[in-house]
DNA sequence: ATCGATGGGCAAGCAGCTTGACTATCCACA
DNA sequence: TGTGGATAGTCAAGCTGCTTGCCCATCGAT
């Protein structure tokens, strides 16, 4: 009992970089076929944060954990590329709000929509009803905060 | 029914990544904490395919989906900082064997016992009969390839 | 009106990966 | 048996994405 369960916590880490790692490739493959293969994975975490009503650079930069200046040159790239835009802070001058241009939504929507594709074989496999086990047990576990890039 | 079954697809793929992303932070920290923090994530991964017999450069490239070149670096910081060593491959003398030296077999202990720690409090939150059946459900949904850094 | 704190851009630097060219060795075949 | 294409690995150079250090404009408390 106690060695399978030994066995159990030995065998998780593998299995959850795995599916996790089959998740960002099966997302990267969807956005790619659609015509968004411009994007790379960190761009998707910071759309994260910039889809609800937009984000300054030091909100993002905090979100996604690294320096505003890298945010900045993120941003750029998104700029010039045509997913966002920096539009003057409604109540404050010295900073800027980064929205969405309808591209970057139409990049959110696909990816999206590759995400329930790599998904949906998962439910195919283990049923509905436990999918929604699995899901709401992950519930259980998962920390609040930001999902950044891990590594 | 079909709503709640979207709201899960939706749901999933944060929650995997938070989750995951959780374990490599926790590793990272449990390792540091244990006198490891001079390796990254990326090192880890090589550790996973060097653990058993080692590997020569161009099987751990390819584990790791890059370069030989880019393999080879790797393994010149893993020599430097003293947890693997370059041995002269045993039937190929083209090849050189990269093993584990005993500080490498440490961290890789150590490793094990950070992850462990992280996914204890797992255990706790889910009890050990719901837990056992999140393994065996990601173990039936997860790829059986290498494990690589996904970002 | 002043001054420390905050938002963010500019420039340089560094780390980790790729590409291209090269050497040493292997092994299949004439 | 020796010759030639394939393979293991390294050297050197270059690129990309991030950090660090510095700067200016604006904010807001006094």
């Amino acid at each position: 009992m106690n060695d399978s369960r030994a066995a159990d916590v030995r065998a998780l880490p593998a299995l959850l970089l795995a599916l996790s790692g089959e998740l960002v490739a099966g997302v990267q493959a969807g956005g790619t076929a659609r015509g968004f293969g411009d994007v790379r994975p960190a761009h998707g975490y910071a759309f994260v944060r910039l889809a609800p009503d937009g984000a300054t650079i030091g909100e993002l930069a905090e979100y996604l954990g690294f320096t505003k200046q890298a945010a900045s040159q993120l941003v750029d790239e998104l700029v010039r590329k045509g997913y966002v835009e920096r539009r003057p802070h409604p109540t404050d001058a010295r900073a800027r709000l980064v929205v969405l241009t309808e591209r970057g939504w139409a990049c959110t929507r696909a990816a999206d929509e590759a995400a329930a594709e790599t998904v949906a074989p998962w439910i195919e496999e283990l049923g509905p009803e436990r999918f929604h086990t699995l899901v709401t047990d992950l519930a259980r576990l998962a920390p609040r905060g930001p999902i950044r890039p891990s590594w």
